[in-house]
DNA sequence: CTGAAAGCGCTTACAG
DNA sequence: CTGAAAGCGCTTACAG
């Protein structure tokens, strides 16, 4: 009988809708799209009637369909560099939270550090109407984006710039941090100091090495150049870079590492030294504080991050309008021992 | 002129149509739809037209439409317990890239271990129409979902089995690495051996128990009570279970961590203590081989179990049959050093 | 309080 | 090769 109402429509795989609740209720689509949505207008007699249809069709609402009609989707678009990268975990929760406060749900992809993939991923989320993107960009020109932004939607940059457009914008506060950690390791006593960066045309990057020149030129520090080493995170490019530093002509006796994953292995490459070697690290990591000696770094507020730039969407899509806004967040020297070792005292 | 041919609708926040393409084109709605999908039979002159007007009004398809029209939306959700969590980072990230060679997004959130809020974020992607789920799940009743399964939504469950439902299921060997653990550290002369775990209703913590019982039975060795202790993995709980084991009438030689949260207070506990205590911890963590001792763990492969959970689910998408399916992806043993310390001379 | 008609932006099925 | 009509499952605007 009840099948029979719907005709062949209980087949695997389809759903009722609500006509054809409204048929089994005896009732029109619009009744069914009242009770269904809360609106006030019903008596409780018809209510009761449509909710035991929906009971025992089985009915849910086809938010597609309804999102096709409002315009707005409730949802919003994370693109980062790498959803296993544990540093941008609490970014990604950060995000979530704020959109689940506005009732969105949220879409997220990994550019895997390619343009174009990463334009790739945005445009599909463009094209799925996404009501906002944050956007951790891996691209240096996102002017594919302006047509996206002039229809309506909602876009911000964390962690690191937009290129070559104008869109609201997180970051920390690389350069400063960067050059308080190198600060912190000539106040320990050191003269030749190394930097491990990551390769230079991510902004952050390049703002870290900033930081480590200012530090060293405010210091009245000559740089060598062969203590700077920027390039991929891998393991074996770091390993090489950080080994070459320390047994050059003019050896490093501290390094600063450039973001966590160089860390990683710097302590690794560190570990397996006979004599210490002063070490700071960009990014905070779990654990850090119980390594021999436990490892300084230069923490920043990932989840802050994430909180800051969804807040700052949602306001947009709330309709607060204006010229792009860039928000920088603070970072925090930590020191846990590994910052603190003097320089050797042969140097 | 341009935005004359579309009347009002190059407001801020609206988007060309098909029908606006067609319109300057000059053609009907179903050949710009021919041209947007690369369907065959378009005249080359035709098709350069309609290129034109896309590329002028800079039309970009609404897969929302699209969606709604195809039935399948090409979007799968993950819902997790949480996307800060290390631990699920990676496998997030295989989740996504088996979605991607599938050409479907990825909509995920998490569940914050709360029933409720697990199912009514599933529930709003059902809405969604999602073609598909992973579930790492935090309720143990999963027959809300039974409807929605009918009507053909698709679902795995990762890491830990639904509750009350029969459904395809993806699963470490909990059971198996537990008792590899203990039956280490049994190996290595400890007698008393504690176990620290999650709550108990969750299965994988139950699982690691009764692997612990298992390989202290298979040893002949008895279980002092004292000895065990499941709950909340926040620090305090753990750092006050750890120190009542290690301080107790009959204390424990060795530990056994049941997860990653809690192995990392066990080190924190046991690194502020004068005498050695061996430690085994299930999940492997960064910088677990850096820390002295070097943390012995059993690790789980974190991307096999979404990579495997992902690809089961395509699998139903793309039409295979059947009953629910299991199953489990092995562990492994990594000795470090904290699991192979002997226990006190005097014990 | 209730419902029929039109429309959101596409695709499908069909006819020329 | 091309397009008009119907429809996906809802909501909007309106009329009773």
């Amino acid at each position: 009988m009840t099948d029979t109402a719907r005709g062949t429509s209980r087949r695997y795989g389809s759903r009722p809708t609500m006509k054809d609740v409204a048929a089994r209720a005896g009732v029109g689509l619009k009744t069914v799209s009242r009770v269904v949505n809360g609106e006030p207008g019903v008596t409780p007699d018809t209510e009761r009637r449509v909710q035991d249809a929906i009971t025992a069709l089985g009915f849910r609402r086809n938010d597609s369909a309804r999102i096709l009609r409002k315009g707005r989707t409730a949802s919003i678009g994370l693109v980062l560099e790498d959803l296993a990268d544990p540093f941008y975990g609490p970014l990604n929760r950060a995000v979530e939270e704020v959109a689940r406060d506005h009732g969105a749900l949220l879409i997220n992809g990994s550019s895997a550090e390619d343009p174009a993939r990463e334009q790739e991923l945005v445009l599909a989320l463009c094209a799925r109407r996404v009501d906002g993107l944050v956007i951790i960009p891996a691209a240096d020109d996102h002017r594919y984006l302006e047509p996206e932004i002039a229809a309506g939607v909602a876009t911000v940059f964390v962690d690191r710039p937009a290129g070559r457009i104008e869109a609201d914008t997180v970051l920390s506060d690389s350069f400063g941090g960067a050059r308080d950690a190198v600060a912190h390791l000539i106040a320990h006593g050191h003269r030749r100091i190394g930097f491990l960066g990551d390769q230079p045309r991510i902004h952050t990057a390049a703002e870290r090495l900033r930081g480590y020149r200012s530090a060293m030129a405010a210091a009245g520090l000559p740089v060598d150049e062969a203590w700077v080493s920027l390039g991929s995170t891998a393991p074996d490019r770091v390993r090489f870079a950080a080994t070459a530093m320390l047994d050059g002509p003019r050896p490093v006796t501290a390094l600063f590492a450039g973001n966590n994953r160089v860390t990683v292995t710097a302590v690794r490459v560190l570990a397996e030294r006979p004599r210490p070697v002063a070490l700071v690290g960009f990014d905070d990591f779990e654990l850090a504080d119980l390594i021999s000696p436990a490892i300084t770094v230069v923490a920043q507020d990932a989840a802050r991050l994430g909180r800051t730039a969804a807040t700052m969407l949602f306001r947009r899509l709330d309709g607060t309008d204006g010229p792009p806004r860039r928000e920088e967040i603070p970072t925090r020297l930590i020191p846990r021992g590994s910052g603190e070792l003097p320089p050797p005292a042969d140097s």
